[in-house]
RNA sequence: GGAGAGAUGGCCGAGCGGUUAAUGGCAACAGACUGUAAAUCUGUCGUACUACGUACUUCAUAGGUUCGAAUCCUAUUCUCUCCA
């Protein structure tokens, strides 16, 4: 398969490029929404849109089990059926093995579900990981491949390493949609030798694109960022590089860093959900109290919708009274301050700035929330006071 | 006027002689969340302090019974239901 990546400009380890599909072009680093089941959760199209997305995810194990493949296929495809013509991202499955283990069981052929919504047992090969994202009609697929959990042990690791290696074969063997590019994904664990070996096996089975799985699912920064470069340097140059959920505003220039093209992660749109909004100050909780009255917008800085439209004490009054437009206002800034921190990456890196670009931001981002925690101990400590 | 039921921590509501500073739920306060089993979960939630413990004060009010009471008795105040 021809390679649709083209790389366009690097500074240190960080990369631009773009990634042509069937949908359109992803300027990378990209972030990618989450959208699980079809949707982004509380989002519809015109917002996503709106903060310049073009790709979003869809789980291809979700869709399996609900509405089912086939049935989407027999509506004209995952884009014609929800209706969004722009780039899609199926997640294999690969995820749930990881996240849903305590329902699932491990053989060489592949994974028993126990459904979480039935109960109803299913059987989830590399074979069927295929042919549903192909009945879905993704622009990019996932093999179907084994995270482990942190503490596993070497045995383990190496085991769910080679099995993945396996089924990527597999898949590869399986996948014949034109119109679809396959992903492999380098696991490893936490093991650093292993990661280079996962790497450097898949680079040789010239995979379009490669991703980095089952880092950030709990194990520690430090650990992260280390199997992360301990296997993004076994990665071919000219591919997509993919780590998959991922992540933070930090985590993001981390990533970067590195040489990470694309990330997606739930975490903007879930701690959205709970109230739980990023700023260039920092991370807050807009629930909490001392919002009320504060008629100024979330972050001064941010462009999006709600920054622009709203401010905190309305979010705050929306999120205390659990009104639905809550979820939908804070998933909107959250995805946009992402999106903002990726778009001036890629400006960064194009004018050889990164460094500088990514020192400005987690100092303020950091330094500032050191300071609010500062802030909070004095409150604290003042309202103790103020009670005696 | 008569008969009956009841008053529990911000609210609702368990408990009906001793592991009760008092189950639950809500509200409140704080936190977590990283390829979404998430509109979820966790902690705090009488007061004070020398704070993973100690002390003090609580179950309408006032008395009483008892080694011991939110729980039993008496009176008072208030609330609700039914009958005239």
């Amino acid at each position: 398969m021809t390679t649709s990546f083209t790389l366009q400009a690097t500074d240190g380890r960080a990369r631009a490029g773009e990634l042509r599909t069937a949908h359109g072009t992803l300027l990378t680093p990209a972030f990618m929404p989450v959208g699980t089941q079809a949707t982004v959760k509380s989002l519809i199209w015109d917002d996503v849109r709106a903060m310049g997305y073009n790709l979003v995810l869809c789980n291809n194990y979700h869709l399996y089990l609900n509405p089912g493949s086939e049935y989407i296929a027999s509506m004209g495809g995952l884009h014609k059926f929800m209706n969004w013509d722009g780039m899609i991202l199926t997640d294999s499955g690969g995820f749930q093995v990881f996240s849903m283990a305590t329902l699932a069981k491990i053989t060489d052929e592949g994974v028993h579900f126990k459904s979480h919504v039935d109960g109803s047992r299913h059987f989830f090969t590399p074979e069927i990981a295929i042919k549903s994202q192909e009945y879905l009609g993704s622009d990019i697929a996932m093999v179907l491949d084994q995270p482990v959990a942190p503490g596993a042990t070497y045995e383990q690791t190496k085991e769910a390493m080679e099995r993945t290696h396996r089924w990527a074969a597999e898949c590869k063997r399986i996948h014949t949609r034109e119109d679809q590019q396959l992903f492999a994904i380098v696991q490893g664990g936490f093991v650093p030798e292993l990661r280079r070996i996962s790497a450097e096996t898949l680079a040789e089975m010239d995979f379009p694109g490669y991703a980095i799985g089952g880092l950030s699912v709990g194990e520690g920064k430090k650990t992260t960022w280390e199997n992360l470069d301990a296997c993004i340097r076994y990665m071919p140059e000219d591919k997509a590089r993919y780590m998959m959920g991922v992540g933070s505003p930090e985590d993001l220039f981390y990533a970067i860093e590195q040489g990470v093209d694309m990330m997606d992660c739930v975490l903007a749109t879930r701690i959205a959900r709970n109230a739980a909004l990023w700023t260039h100050d920092g991370r807050i909780n807009i629930d909490r109290p001392i919002y009320k009255g504060k008629d100024e917008p979330i972050d001064p800085e941010c462009d999006c919708y709600t920054c622009r439209t709203f401010s905190k004490a309305y979010v705050n009054h929306l999120f205390r009274n659990k009104e639905l437009t809550a979820f939908r206002l804070a998933s909107i800034h959250n995805l946009k301050f992402l999106k903002n921190i990726v778009t001036g990456a890629r400006q960064a890196i194009f004018d050889n700035n990164f460094e500088k670009y990514k020192i400005n931001f987690l100092e303020r981002y950091q330094v500032v929330d050191e300071k609010v925690r500062l802030d909070q101990k004095r409150r604290y400590l003042e309202r103790k006071s103020s009670d005696d």
